[in-house]
DNA sequence: CTGAAAGCGCTTACAG
DNA sequence: CTGAAAGCGCTTACAG
């Protein structure tokens, strides 16, 4: 089956009806340039006659480049990993690479090893992991971009601008009247829980404002669920800060058990702008970020660093947008 | 930048270091069978010391076989495709696959433009298509699986087995006394879609049962909330089959901004058990389907046909489960 | 059980 | 602007 058995038409077939050396027809083939518009005529007539096409394994034997690219997709029951990686794998196509896909389990350790085992396979000439990696990218002997995660390119004026919506959902529950706050964190292994943790910290601070405390999280509703649950009666906490809508939705939902009216007595923010968030009773409160350009955003600059050329420009805009809904509300009259 | 500059270690100098010729190096990478255990440890030896790897692209090359499968995305915002990519992925690298992430879009022609292409293009040899086609896999120049969507192989003892909790659902629903049923479809490209629509309308028919009508729908949770806001005041309708979670949600949440109780005035069934229609409120009755079950299938089957093998066992049991939550209950007293 | 020869289909210098 | 030669690193028959 396949095609084994077809017997391929060469290069060398084409240059012999067109009546050109093969080489011409490579040059063709590379970049159509510098040929004679009548050459050229006569190849694209061949070609076209044999719907010949280039055999891209001999290209890549003979010039020991792959174009190909992986991405290293993390063991997460969400949907941005396929946002973005649906924006990467047109942006690498763009570029004339290929995206192959690989999913790496495990804790970091195991992922690490994973990855670099890729980067070191002399398969693909550069990887994109979207799950945090216990390891120095510079140690990989292929060009290694982690995104998805903390982008170190989109921090813009500091290293913390991934999470400042934190400060801005903040701000904005401190404007309605609230004073004491809870956040619920994600995995620590990732960079964007740990930055949105630090900014949430150094806001309360910063506002003269409580923190009841920061909980625990693994990104799952249920984590949300348990850290509110928890929640001694009277303590006070008016407002949770969630490290995305699924620990939202947890927190919502054990605010409700509760007999706690949302946003009357407490009021919920999440991360993500999920589909469903949107649609839930009450909505959710959330930050939508643009998964489209942080994917082609983190392929520019793999490819720019497997080319060797400068990294790409950053997006000039944040890629980030709070939005808010029926889960935020001013706090209940004390 | 990357491997172009590394003076690669051929098979020559392993065979020439373990004082044995390179064919019996590359027999020993092959399949490592029909050697000599001594000789087998002496490649071992100098395998180790140099880190020596075979060149895939010079195999690919002499085999004229790319070892490589392409995956078709769709545009859909929904989780499932991870999923099933992830499972599938694992299973196409356990049988010395790559995977190959491609993402499809515009109308059906379109994307069965995209993948003919593909399957012509040689650089893989088969694909998995987790988004409908408008083509006949039997002309596609390498074999080509369509899953995700509707799949024959899964159809155990008729062809609608894929869609048979919908019988489920609604004797469910009967049973608790249910009489004035809305179908909320979904995009009807997707074969899964009509197929869940044929049973409802089956299976309405079959035990006696009124269907108010089946409201167009395109798996959104805004088409599931067109179509309950669209609901006339005293229709009758108690209950609702929708296409999927997100139509569900957007069900739910239209029937509670008619000021109706969920499941009290009206109960309500998606699919595809999302994580956070478990804890939305009401929480949504759903189907679970195993897509790990269904990339690993897709995959397996995929491969016996490149390898012009007999296609496996489909999974002796259903890889569906039907889930009661809050969203449904008994109707209101008539 | 192991070795010598031929060739997969391109591209890269190098000439002309 | 276009052509002849060499070679990328393997595997596949075929001998021994």
């Amino acid at each position: 089956m396949g095609q084994p058995d077809t017997p391929r038409v060469t290069i060398h077939e084409v240059a012999r009806r067109a009546g050109v050396s093969h080489q011409t027809v490579s040059r063709y083939f590379r970049h159509n340039e510098g040929l004679k518009p009548e050459t050229r005529r006569k190849i694209d007539l061949v070609v076209q006659e044999l719907n010949y096409r280039p055999n891209l394994v001999a290209r890549s034997m003979r010039t020991r480049r792959t174009n190909r690219l992986a991405i290293a997709l993390p063991a997460s029951a969400h949907l941005w990993p396929v946002r973005l990686l649906r924006a990467a794998s047109a942006a690498a196509h763009a570029e004339g690479f290929q995206l192959e896909v690989v999913s790496v389990e495990g804790d970091a350790a195991d992922r690490a090893a994973r990855v670099l085992e890729l980067a070191a396979s002399g398969q693909v000439e550069g990887v994109l992991s979207l799950s945090p990696l216990a390891l120095d990218p510079a140690g990989s002997p292929v060009p290694l971009v982690v995104t998805g995660d903390y982008d170190d390119h989109l921090r813009g004026v500091n290293e913390l601008a991934d999470a400042s919506p934190v400060a801005e959902i903040i701000d904005y529950l401190a404007g309605l009247g609230h004073r004491v706050f809870l956040h619920i964190a994600g995995a620590q292994d990732f960079a964007s829980a740990r930055n949105r943790r630090r900014v949430y910290e150094d806001t309360i601070a910063r506002r003269g404002l409580t923190s009841y405390s920061v909980a625990p999280g693994d990104w799952s509703p249920q984590s949300g669920y348990d850290a509110v649950r928890a929640l001694p009666d009277g303590c006070g906490v008016t407002a949770v800060v969630a490290a995305n809508d699924h620990v939202a939705m947890g927190a919502v939902r054990a605010a409700l058990d509760r007999g706690w009216r949302v946003p009357g007595d407490l009021s919920v923010f999440g991360w993500d702008d999920e589909e469903l968030g949107r649609f839930a009773t009450p909505s959710l409160s959330t930050v939508a970020v643009d998964r489209e350009v942080q994917g082609r955003e983190a392929v520019a600059r793999l490819i720019a660093e497997v080319r060797g050329e400068p990294a790409p420009e950053p997006p000039a805009r944040s890629i980030n947008r709070i939005i808010i809904r029926e889960t935020a509300g001013p706090p209940p009259a004390a």
